[in-house]
DNA sequence: GTCTATACAAGGATAGAC
DNA sequence: GTCTATCCTTGTATAGAC
């Protein structure tokens, strides 16, 4: 039926189009903050009319929990598997690789996250209090029984993954900074394994643990 | 004379409120972003008409301005000094120490810079590319004599900084999230002494050398 | 389903009274 | 030096044409 073929092009058009405004708004939100960011500039980055970006996602902060959402399930969907009879220096190491890499790759899911944690995570406190709050004590309980098996030096499991993500994460938000000291404009391929390298030693060797990698 | 004395009372007045002024400006900038913070928001939080904001500092732009500079002026004036005879340990130490104190102290500094950076620090890239660039070789200069002189482990200087203040400004920056997974409202006197063994002892190790205090 | 035109509100800035 | 009243721009949102 013609019904059939014209709401399956319209579901592709619709669906073309909201990621389009999706992408775009991720680059606003991360340049100019949330109210910073102008429903027509997003509409002018993503190449359509201003009112078609209301039409598709109804208001801005819409729009913005969209983006929020989208990023919160990109990260969830990396989340390396811990488990009390793995191996320590290989699951951290397994860990801190992949986020670095994701850093480096998406630094602008980051850079939001970053920003909403810094203005008092208005809009993604019920996430931490609830859901990421029970992934960090699952990996403390984790950690924790690693180090009851005396297979890795006793370290407060939470400050270890408070520095796990603080030092990658540095990588994509501080992503300016660094670059500007070193006096380049992007990050090269190379980069990534350096950085790895340089965090798989210093966080494994605090724990007592080998590194697979020499620096 | 008069007039003395009447230009006296008046600059102490100018002093009084551009103070109130910079610090409202410096919570709101942190909670809404520059273009989410409005003058009205500024002046109710000093408690002055709005009119007032504008004739201290002209306009928005030039009190963000003065913000910042209020911000990297504080910074400025608790770098420790490092020198090539001086001890590693001891220096990274009391750096690390200091760096934790001024974090937990002063979170609004801290954050307001961290989403400058994040948005491409359209305010403060010359002074990323000039003074804070030249503060990094000098300090990356002076870890490499140590590595020289076999004083600890070949790290790279550059990442080691970095390293640092990730870990240590997460816990200003990241503030929201580290209080929420503790479910605490805010930091103990203890916790300033926690975290810096805790990051004194990975750092360290990390680079061949002995904390002095145990975890 | 898409876009033009417009209503309505908020915010930056300033003129001019006090 | 201080504040009230006001101008003008920008931005969100929607009504209605196509």
């Amino acid at each position: 039926m013609t019904t059939d073929i014209k709401k399956y092009k319209s579901g592709k058009i619709r669906e073309q189009n909201s990621q389009k405004i999706l992408e775009a708004a991720e680059i606003e939100f991360v340049k100019q903050g949330y109210k910073g960011t102008s429903m027509q500039s997003i509409s002018d980055s993503a190449g359509l009319p201003k009112a078609n970006v209301h039409y598709y996602f109804k208001s801005k902060a819409k729009l913005y929990s969209a983006v929020l959402k989208d990023i919160v399930q990109r990260w969830n969907e990396v989340l390396t598997d811990m488990n009390e009879d793995g191996d320590p220096a290989e699951t951290l190491e397994s860990y801190i690789k992949n986020k670095v890499e994701l850093a480096i790759r998406y630094p602008n899911a980051s850079k939001i996250f970053a920003t909403e944690i810094i203005q008092g995570a208005p809009n993604v406190k019920e996430y931490l209090r609830t859901e990421q709050r029970a992934w960090i004590r699952e990996k403390c309980r984790i950690i924790q029984s690693w180090i009851d098996q005396g297979k890795m030096t006793p370290v407060d499991p939470e400050k270890l993954i408070f520095m796990i993500w603080s030092s990658t994460q540095h990588y994509a938000d501080f992503e300016t900074q660094v670059l500007t000291t070193a006096n380049k404009l992007e990050y090269e391929p190379a980069d990534v394994e350096h950085i790895s390298r340089f965090l798989c030693h210093m966080i494994l060797t605090g724990c007592g643990l080998t590194p697979s990698n020499p620096l």
